[in-house]
Order: C-alpha cells, then sequence, then structure tokens
DNA sequence: GTAAGTTTCAAACGTGTGTTCTAAACGCGC
DNA sequence: GCGCGTTTAGAACACACGTTTGAAACTTAC
C-alpha cells in the first residue's frame, strides 16, 4: 500500500481540525472525532488526556508558526529604512496566504478555526493563548506608529483593530453578506483573488487623512 | 408585585437569545434556558415545538425589523438627488446603532447571535433566511452602483463585501485581537465611539480611487 | 524467545440531552 | 357551578455524550 496513513495522534489532530471547524467545539463528538480518523474511541483520550486537551492540541500546533511568521515578516520590516503601509499590511497577509495555499499545514482550515473559535470565546482562546501571544499585537502596535506616525494613538488604535477585522474574516471566509443570498456573489476563495482586492482596501482605509 | 413577568413564550425567547449568544446553538440546553426562564422544562417543545424551531423564532423577531428599517433608510436615501456614500453607510449603521442602544429589542445581543450563528453555519440561516431576505443584498449592490459608478462591478463587489464584514463585527464586537491580549484595548463597546472611526473608516476604503 | 513498555480494543460507566407522555391547574364563556 | 380549550407540571423515554477500565495486541530491547 503506497498511502501510508500517518500515526494515529497526527490523524486525530487532522480529523479534529476539520470537524472542529465545521460543527464547532459542543457539536463535535469524540465518536465523529475517532470514527472519522479510524481510530479507537479511547485513542482521544489516552493521546490527548481530554476533549479540552485535544482542542488545545489542535490549536498549538498551527499558531506558533503562523504568528512566528508574522513576527518574522515584521523584523524584516524593521531593518528597511522608510517601510511604507503596503509592506505592513502585507507582513500579516502574506502567512495567511502561506497558510491558505499550504493544505500540508492545514489550509484555509485553520483561519477558519480561529475565527469560529474567537466568537464561540472558548476558553482555550481566552486563558491558555491569549497571554502566550500578547507579543504579536505589541509587535504591530509598535509597527503601525511607524508607519502611520500622524494619527493619534486612538485613531491609529481604532484603525488597526477595524483592519485585522477584515483581513481576518476575509481569509476565514466569513462572508456575511452570504446570510442574504444562496449563491457567494463574490468570495471564489480563492487567496490570491482576496489579496487582489483586500490589500488596496485596507491601505485605503489606513493612509486617509485624519478628520479634523 | 410591580415587576409583572412576561408570558412563557416571551421569557422563553429572551433567554434564550442570551444563553444562544454565549454558549452557543449546541452548547445551550433546553434545561438552562427552562431554569433560567422559570418556566417547565416541556415549556419548549409545548410553545415552539422543538429546540431548532425556537432557535429560528429567536432569529425572526429580530431580524424583521432590522432588516426593514435598513430597507426603510435606503427608501430615503432614494429619493435624494446625489446620495453620498457616507449615507450609504450609515443606512446600514444607524439600524444596527439603533438596535444596540435599545435593550428591549435585544441591545447589541441580537447582531452578536447573528454573528456567531453566522460562522456557526446553523442550518436556519443557511435554508430557512438565506431566501427570505435576499431582496436585502439585491437593495444594497444597487444603492452601491448608484454612489460609486466609476467602480467596475467586481471591484464594487467586493468593497462593499469588505465594508460589511467591517462593519458587522464592529456591532457584534468580534475583536479579533482580543486573542492575543487579555485586556481590550480599544472596543470600548460604546456604540457611538464605534460609529465615529467606523463610519470614516469604511468611507475612506470605499471611495479611494480604482486600481489601473 | 521472553519480558517490559506502549498502543489499541470492545465494553461499560454515569451523566446530560431533546423529546414525549399523562395528569393537574388554569382561564373563561355561559 | 360547569365544561372546555389552553397551559403547566413532573416523570419518564431512548439516546448520545465524555470518560474509564482491563485485557488483548503490538513494539522494542536484550
Amino acid at each position: 500500500m503506497d498511502t501510508a496513513k500517518p500515526d494515529t495522534t497526527s490523524r486525530i489532530l487532522d480529523v479534529s481540525e476539520r470537524l472542529f471547524v465545521e460543527h464547532g467545539f459542543e457539536g463535535t463528538s469524540l465518536r465523529m472525532i475517532t470514527q472519522q480518523a479510524g481510530v479507537n474511541l479511547a485513542a482521544v483520550n489516552y493521546h490527548f488526556g481530554s476533549k479540552d486537551a485535544l482542542f488545545e492540541a489542535v490549536f498549538l500546533r498551527r499558531l506558533a508558526p503562523l504568528i512566528n511568521a508574522c513576527l518574522s515578516e515584521l523584523d524584516t520590516l524593521e531593518t528597511q529604512p522608510e517601510p511604507s503601509v503596503e509592506g505592513l499590511v502585507m507582513s500579516f497577509i502574506r502567512p495567511c496566504l502561506m497558510l491558505s495555499k499550504d493544505p500540508s499545514r492545514g489550509g484555509a482550515i485553520f483561519v477558519r478555526l480561529l475565527s469560529r473559535t474567537l466568537v464561540e470565546n472558548h476558553r482555550v482562546l481566552r486563558e491558555t493563548l491569549s497571554q502566550q501571544y500578547s507579543l504579536f499585537v505589541e509587535r504591530y502596535s509598535a509597527a503601525f506608529q511607524r508607519v502611520l506616525p500622524d494619527l493619534d494613538a486612538e485613531e491609529r488604535a481604532w484603525r488597526m483593530h477595524f483592519s485585522f477585522s477584515v483581513m481576518f474574516n476575509a481569509f476565514a471566509g466569513n462572508d456575511v453578506l452570504k446570510i442574504f443570498t444562496r449563491s457567494q456573489v463574490v468570495s471564489a476563495r480563492d487567496p490570491d483573488m482576496i489579496v487582489k482586492h483586500l490589500l488596496p482596501y485596507v491601505v485605503s482605509a489606513l493612509v486617509a487623512p485624519a478628520r479634523i
């Protein structure tokens, strides 16, 4: 057999990631996971300890690489003498784009999981991970201050807030308007297409002159 | 006793709305609802038929007024000879703002519920409600075409898409960056404050000249 | 080959779920 | 006061949940 299947732990993680984003934490049962992964029901509790710990493990596997990619983008950005707003925006978009196009790292699924878990306000994101990656927002705050020095701190914080919101939800595929239309009008789900329109949108909003 | 409590049906709806947004559909049990509402467990199935039907009822109570408020805003907008982008954006923001400040209509809770149910991709939003309010997106598409005639259709669709995304998530309180920081830096949760910064952000992004 | 350590397996545990049932209580026209 | 449709009450249903157990199967080292 050519398709040598990976070990139990990885199979559980892969299937969990997909099912958690599809049905949420509460809506995904260990029986669904173990059945689709082709492993015994007790395997989850054996390898991870509990359903909660499994959920956390699913996150830890993907989040650290994504964060580190962003931080190293910021590193190279800071070496430049005159960093642009566009460059700063791309420093977040590029890692998301990489992730979206790499199926071996979960593809676009993980961003959707992050988004879903965010609105579900799950304990893992509130307690376990929040303090662990506070560096992320500190670094980006400093970077925004550098490229948008003319804005006062409050206005800059709001624009940064809105920008991450629209970028994050674009990659997560959260199409608000799909509530009302059966067919996905615009979100062709092609990551490159998203960026092509997302980047100018965010940059335009960021560089607009401040209201007096 | 002065605090004459409303009838069983309303109490169930009020409590359900709050619990569904807090714990999600799967995470909210009928026992939680009926207990907090002070009604018998069987009351939900008697008055609504099933948990699914209750969820749908929670939506129908709030969604129609919100949509209709937006549509009537569009009506008055169309009477004006030269509608502005700002006016169009406000035609969506104003009803959201009204809703957010009116506790008797659920306050900001319902927008959060809408947001949560959207990412949960629940059947109710996918099947029951999508076709019912397709007029909403048609009307807004037409309005965007009127105020932004110089953009080609594709670019306009994307900008509209992004704009609804950032507006919707702002009112829903979906703070992406709160994953990484324990304290809510910016989202002071004051609806007027949100609009003060949200409106210029969206308008700037919408009116930016198209790339060649 | 055998022993020790690791992983898998089927079965069961206790608890909580949505839903249903039947009887009791209520509201109201007459 | 009586009768009838509506609502509420507690109890029970069958089922699914996360977790635990103890034995079987496998892997590794000597």
